[in-house]
Order: C-alpha cells, then structure tokens, then sequence
DNA sequence: CTGAAAGCGCTTACAG
DNA sequence: CTGAAAGCGCTTACAG
C-alpha cells in the first residue's frame, strides 16, 4: 500500500545486529567463502531476525551492473513472440537475471526509447526480436546486442534463428513433390527481412526444378487480413494455383479461411502452406502443412549467447541457426488431375 | 560488446562542461522549470555533446523507487496472459515505467522469489495474473499488489477482472434458451478460483431454471488435453449430453475434437461453449461460442489501479469489474428434436 | 535561479 | 578471516 512508514533495514541495521561491519555482511552474503562458518551464521540470522533484504538499486550502482536482460518485441500478444521470450525467461532465471520487455509495436522511436535502457544500465543487454535497431553504429559498438528470428544485417550483432531459405525451398520442393506446378508465394510485409529470405527461398526452390515460368510472388503479410486480402486479389485476377505457399501460419489461415468462403475446398482446390507452426496451426482444420521452428529453443540459445558476450571481453559476432522441421498435415495434397 | 574500455560520460562530466553544478544539471534535466532557459540550454548542449545517459541505479538509489512494475504470471507464452500483459505495457510506458516480468509456471516457490523483486527495490508493484501470492500476510502490508483475473482472497489486495459466476450464468442461459436441458459443465483445474466460480455460475444458472435434475459437473482443466480427457470420460459413461459448457476455450477445442474424432458433429450432435474468446476461438470450426474478455483492457485498468496506489499513502483495495461480452457463433444451435 | 554538501545502501581494494 | 573507508552517480533540502 504507497507510502509504508517503516523504514526497511539496511546492511548496517544486520551489521549491528551481528556485531560485524557491514562489509563482513556484504561478504557473507554475496561470497559466503570468505568468512568463517561461525561469523556466517550470526550474519544469516540476524538477516532473518531483520527480515533484511539487499537493495538492489544500491547493488547495480556499485557493481556497474543490473542483472537484467531487455527484450524487445514488436507484439507481446504474439505467441510467436511470447514463446521465444519464454526460452529467453528459462535461461535467464537460471542464471539469476531479470527480464524488461518492451513492446515496439514496429516502431522505430520506440525501439529506439526502449534502447536507452541499455545505455542508462537499466539492463546489461538485450535482445531483439524485431529486426529493427534504430541506433548509430558507433552507439551500438559498446552494447551487447543478439538479434533473433529476423536478423538484424548490421555487424557486431550476433544472431539466432533459422534457415529461411532453406526452409521455404523445402516447403516449396514438397508442393513440387506433389505434383503441383502452378504455385503462387503469399510473401511477407515488404521490407522485412524474413520476407525476402522466404521469398529467395521459394523462386530458389521454382527454378532449380525448372519451374521458372510459373515463379510469381504475391504481396501479402503476417497477418490473417494479409492472407484473405491476397487471395481476394487472386481470385479477382482469376488466376488461381493449385498451390498457395504463404509466408506464416497466419497468412495462411487467412488464405484457407478466404478460400473456402468463395467455395473452394483445402486442399482439394487448392494446397496451403505455412509457416511457424504456431499453437492454432495443428488445431485449424485443415491442420495445416508448415516448418516448426522450435521457439522456446531460439530463445535459450539466444539468451545464453547474449551472456556469453558479456562476460566475455570481446567477442566477435556469431550467427547460429537452430534447426527447423517440415510438418506434413492436411492442407496440402496432390493437384487434381484436370488441374 | 562485453566491456566496454571508455567510461559513460557522468553528471559531473556535463557539468563542467556546461560549466554549472551537478544540482544544476539534474534539475535542468529532471524539473527544467526550475532552471533559467539559457542555463537549460547550456545543460541540454553538454548532455549532447557528451552523450550523456542518467545512470538509473544511482537515481532508484537515491529517489528510493525503481519506475518499474512487477508482471507475475504463470505462462508468458499463453495468449490469454500476453493479452493483459500487452495492455499493462501500455499504461506502464504512457507512464514512463519499465516493465519486469516473471514466468511462475505456476510454482508457488517461484512467486515466492519473484516477489523478492519487490523488497529489494527492483520493482515499485506487483500484477499478479497466477492466483498465487505464497507470502506471509505481514510481509504483503506494505507492498502494492494488485491481483489480474483470478482474484487473491486476501484483504488489502486490489482486484481487477471479470464477473465469472455472472458470465457462466449467461452462457448457460444461452443454452436452456437454445432448448437444452441436459448440459453438462467441463469445469476448470481444481482449487482454482476461477472454477470454483465459474462452476458456481452453471449451477445457479441450471438450479434458476429448475434444472437441477440435470445439473452435472465433470472435471477438466484448461488445456485443450483437459477437454479432450473430459470428453472422454462422458463418452466411456455413455451419458452424453446435448450441450457442454467448458471452463475456457482451450478446453472446448479440445472436447470438439474429441467429439468429432469419435463421429459426433458440433454443435449439431452437441453445442460445446467456451470462455475467454481467445484468437484461435473465432478463426476454429465450428467457430466458438464464448464469452469475450476484454484482456487489453483488463491489463490496463489494472496497470492504472496499480498507479493510483503507489501514489496515494493509503487507499483500502478496489475491486474493479470490467465488462464482459456473451458471444454467439457456430460451435452451439439447438438441440435435436428426438434429444 | 544556482551551488555546496550530504547521503541513498551497497561493495571492494587495502591493510591487518 | 575481518574492518575502516572510499566511492559508485545521482538528488535534494538548505542557504544564498
């Protein structure tokens, strides 16, 4: 409740207790190897009989260091997103660290606020699940940086995710696979770095098997409304594949969902494919056909780079990809023989 | 990257540079009112030229507050808490605040040590969207806690959420009017007190329409596993009934697909609700009736509540009831004639 | 409107 | 193994 007029006991209010100095406290507490069994003992429980706790502010001032790790995201309500920041949360709690997350909503100014918390040492380091900086170079030099999923193509900055191109050729070459020939990308939000990865993948994938003719990207989105809005654009144009590889599982779920209001049977008219294999994938009927990335360990490894790097003196970037699996589940089949 | 050789420019640094006191520069920066406008702009041009950042540690130390709130809940990946947190965020950040978040996954050991957060000045309040709270009564006094959702029995904590008996009843309702009498509840995870109340909604809703007879609870959870188990055990019963009203969307997803798996179609064999209306519960098929939770504004209206007693020197707890919304869609319709 | 100085609560060389 | 003392970088009465 506000204001509590009891003051909280400091490390001086143990010390007296334990008839120690303070720093004999600080010692037994923070590095109890350094002070006899007996001492120790006083100290732990006058700290009870106290009820003391360290001030943290006190601790990061003195030590230079905040045992926080920020996280920016653009959308915490993603569970693409969230996912990630819980292996971010596992690896940091095992090592004692906190986590301040910031939204950006995608916007630089803020990204760019959200930053500051690092360079008033609010946090020690962070990572960026947002693929955007907003930051000098020369002001990112002195800041422990990880970029994650969509990779941030500025040096010094290490780097965990996937294989983008890989993953969207294989997704690609198993609609091939299939029979289809006629088969259209839904790409993701221009100017975003995983669009484009995903998009090289699939022209890569179309013209390694000659398909070259039938290579046509569409734009599109991460979003359900992305998925409906393209294959509106699809159906007005006529021009219908057999097959629809989209960008993410949502855009995906927008291009079923759109479909089937115009008549049209998943997969039967046409296969979908998408991308994540987020938590409704599995569970939309059709389920649907797309590349797991494994969140919750992109996220672990991401965290446990980033404390690499500060505990190392210096350290040159590194980029680590986290391998990817192609989900095989109903919405993708063979074309019909007449298509 | 790692450690950095130069030091961060300091308030003395920009003081002599700007050729003023300390005192000047922290007031030019912090309550510019109290400067005169050419000194202000003396001061603003040094903080430009060195780079200045406040170091935060020394300002928590010194103004004994750490313009940060405390997130508990017990799964950061789970759509319905990143939802409340998203719209914590956004009255944190009107309000120049930081946000800390802990996973507690449900452990009370771990509320336990997040809570610590608190007393060691880390973070100036608490959101608790667990239930949980796992701290002596005395220790809680003096804390600003605020309990999201699942409401905390115990005095002195202010509550922010939805009125669940309330909701159930009108879920219920909707279904006696619909024509079903034989309605079964999938109720929530034991010893949970959104349950327990939501259990309490269908019985008063069942008794009020002189259904007691029919008034029946089975046990479930709230994954969509826990639906499934659920639906599984009716059927080994062999007592189907012509409606199940579920504890939370995932749990009807998963009584859905166990119906469907064993050749019985929604809502035409059974009307299945849900609760929460998640993302996943509109874009399902059959689409999920449910009742709507305004989460984002659930997270700030909490997030405001939290503010107001961190301000006030004293205020008894609130309890705030935030709107909720009965939604219809395609996973209910009236019961067959011969039922 | 501005400055000198105290002090927030720790930790850590340094000395013993 | 322990203590005295300096100092981390701010803010804020107090005085002018």
């Amino acid at each position: 409740m506000g204001v509590s007029a009891k003051k909280r006991p400091t490390i001086s209010d143990v010390a007296k207790l334990a008839k120690v100095s303070t720093a004999t406290v600080s010692r037994a507490l923070q590095t109890p190897d350094l002070v006899s069994q007996s001492t120790r003992d006083q100290v732990l429980d006058a700290v009870k009989r106290t009820n003391y706790r360290i001030n943290s502010a006190a601790k990061m001032l003195r030590q230079n260091r905040a045992a926080t790790l920020l996280v920016l995201l653009p959308d915490i309500a993603n569970p693409f997103f969230s996912e990630i920041l819980s292996g971010i949360e596992d690896i940091a709690t095992e090592r004692d660290h906190t986590i301040l997350i910031g939204n950006t909503n995608g916007e630089e100014a803020r990204t760019h606020d959200l930053l500051d918390l690092l360079q008033c040492g609010r946090a020690d380091g962070a990572l960026l699940l947002n693929g955007a900086l907003a930051l000098p170079p020369d002001e990112v030099e002195a800041l422990a940086l990880i970029s994650i999923s969509a990779e941030i193509p500025v040096a010094n900055i290490s780097h965990v995710g996937i294989d983008n191109v890989g993953a969207l050729q294989e997704i690609t070459n198993h609609l091939i696979s299939l029979g289809h020939r006629n088969i259209v990308h839904i790409c993701g939000p221009a100017g975003n770095i995983l669009s484009s990865q995903r998009r090289t993948g699939y022209e890569q994938a179309m013209l390694d098997s000659g398909l070259g003719e039938y290579n046509r990207t569409i734009s599109g989105g991460f979003t359900v409304q992305d998925g409906k809005a393209a294959v509106g654009e699809l159906l007005k144009s006529g021009d219908l594949p057999t097959a629809l590889v989209c960008a993410n599982d949502d855009a995906a779920i927008g291009a079923i969902l759109e479909l089937k209001q115009n008549g049209l049977s998943v997969p039967q008219d046409v296969s979908v494919s998408g991308f994540d294999d987020v938590p409704i994938a599995s569970l939309f009927s059709p389920a649907i056909t797309t590349i797991r990335q494994r969140r919750k360990e992109i996220g672990q490894q991401a965290a446990r780079l980033l404390f690499e790097e500060l505990s190392a003196s210096a350290m040159k970037p590194q980029k680590l990809m986290v391998d990817h699996e192609l989900v095989l589940r109903d919405s993708t089949c063979a074309p019909r023989k007449d298509a």
